[in-house]
DNA sequence: TTGTATGCGTTATCAG
DNA sequence: CTGATAACGCATACAA
């Protein structure tokens, strides 16, 4: 029992094949009665299209390209919800994936566009080979469409809130990134400092709990109680934690720690993070879409979309 | 600049279609001269095979399903991994993924084949009904091909390192479902125990850290020194740690603690878990190359494969 | 060993 | 609004 066909189909409601794929892809071009007998046909006969067929008639391939250009060892955890949500946004239009972790392979086999994670600056120039559709995940000022949390508004409620929860004083511990992520979270952080009359501490370092913790240790005399730690990423937050327990400190009476990303790892940290949650799973929806659209519309700009992050407030700040 | 076709490929070569065809299919029924010409010809042209093309005159589709039957929010990040793993096994056959998270979903759309994970016991029911080949990530007992880490291995791995670094007793904290993996895992710690005259002491619980951490703190009067704790994921042993610390046990002198699955949550943990580390990426290779040539055998039986794991000293057991 | 004809399932084009 | 025909790029079956 082989799968049913658009021929098949046809035959059963006594119509060309034209009609059916009409059905399916122009409905509006078909009378009333004739499209319910096509659906009638179609649902008896179990019909599935066969997206191989499709896509070589319409000159596709009905699959889009995955690149993560960050160290495999080094991504997320969250990189799981956000491929789930591409999945999702892929699904309606029964695309199909393919995950890279080498921007050399990328020209191997054939696709209709590319979603890329963990761009830099230097990047743009191999991007702007690319021959097919594009959107990024994550910020970018060179014009590329793409998808990203509001990240300044993100640290502009992770301000507020410290603020709001009487911590004194309020330091931002970042990445050592020349990012605009990075660039974003922090002004949030120091806009919200200055309309409330306050002058920013910033320190950046790499990405890495083991670094955050190791400075907060080596620098301890210099923070004050009252003082709130506002994060660039939740792994910097959990190694601030640590150093803050480690000193006796208490959390989060007398010091606050507020973290970014709210996947996972504020989940195993104790106590529990603060955190500025980003809605991973809708972001990677708003890729696919975005992208899907884009190959509809033959590579069209579809400009950017910025999502709300929502603060999280668990243990790590006071109640 | 169209991309160049099998045709294309020809005219340059001055052979047939078939020829080139055959180049790439069937090497050894073409001369080696023709061959050189043809391989030169699609070197000059660039030419890259079209997949839709391929899947439609072979009746495929070029698409794998993976389907993830577990909840997202409590997958664990090693799936990234994974995935990165079956992404590598696939890219080589220019195959594509989709991935799925309900498996009502299974149907919509067409593929070759599934790789299937957090399968349990009881959906061997509708399992059977899949029409396409199918490989399980983790062990079964009804036949099905699968792919996992050697579980029994690695807890006779773990078991055997906490005895040779003299701990009295060994008590395992183990997850409580009642599936092969578990069990494999139950009966490295219960047969290593026994070959060395020692009674096994086994806890289950749910898999949280907060779950495990709560049953020692609970029990702590129980447990005596030189008590080494051996998890069945480094989830539980996150939390056996943290309640051991929270009540003045001394790691690794006093007490020691062994993870298994380690990628990832074991670097977030302080101090770093000692870990029965699985090779996640390899394992999900293996899975699509399974998957592939089972699909390429037309549904052949595969076996299984177990991977051997490896044991990660770090600082939750004596050096 | 190589080439020719045909079909895979779908959509675009053009005719009715 | 509907239908016949060709075309997408490749592989199978058969013929030379």
């Amino acid at each position: 029992m082989a799968m049913a066909t658009l021929s098949d189909v046809a035959k059963e409601a006594n119509v060309s094949k034209m009609t059916v794929s009409r059905v399916i892809n122009h409905p509006e071009q078909v009378t009333e009665d004739l499209r319910l007998l096509v659906i009638n046909a179609m649902k008896t006969l179990n019909y599935r299209p066969n997206s191989a067929a499709k896509a070589l008639a319409q000159n596709r391939t009905n699959v889009v390209k995955f690149l993560i250009l960050e160290d495999i060892d080094t991504t997320e955890p969250y990189y799981m919800n956000l491929l789930f949500g591409i999945a999702r946004g892929l699904d309606k239009q029964q695309y199909a994936l393919q995950l890279i972790s080498d921007r050399d392979k990328l020209n191997a086999g054939n696709a209709d566009g590319y979603l890329i994670t963990g761009a830099r600056t230097k990047d743009s120039e191999w991007l702007d080979q690319l021959e097919k559709p594009l959107v990024l995940y994550g910020e970018n000022r060179y014009g590329y469409d793409f998808v990203d949390t509001d990240n300044k508004l993100g640290e502009t409620m992770a301000t507020e809130y410290a603020l709001a929860k009487n911590y004194q004083s309020i330091i931002f511990i970042g990445i050592d990134v020349k990012e605009p992520f990075e660039y974003s979270r922090e002004a949030g952080y120091i806009n919200t400092l200055q309309q409330n009359g306050l002058l920013p501490r910033i320190h950046r370092m790499a990405n890495r709990s083991h670094i955050s913790q190791g400075f907060i240790n080596d620098h301890w005399a210099e923070f004050a109680r009252n003082t709130c730690f506002v994060c660039a990423s939740d792994r910097l937050a959990i190694g601030v934690v640590r150093a803050i327990l480690a000193k006796g400190g208490r959390i989060p009476d007398d010091f606050g720690v507020i973290g970014h990303d709210g996947v996972f790892l504020d989940q195993v940290s104790n106590p529990q993070l603060t955190t500025v949650q980003q809605q991973v799973m809708s972001l990677g929806e708003h890729l696919a879409r975005m992208l899907l659209s884009k190959i509809d519309q033959s590579g069209a700009q579809q400009g950017e979309v910025l999502l709300t992050p929502q603060l999280v407030a668990r243990g790590t700040t006071r109640p």
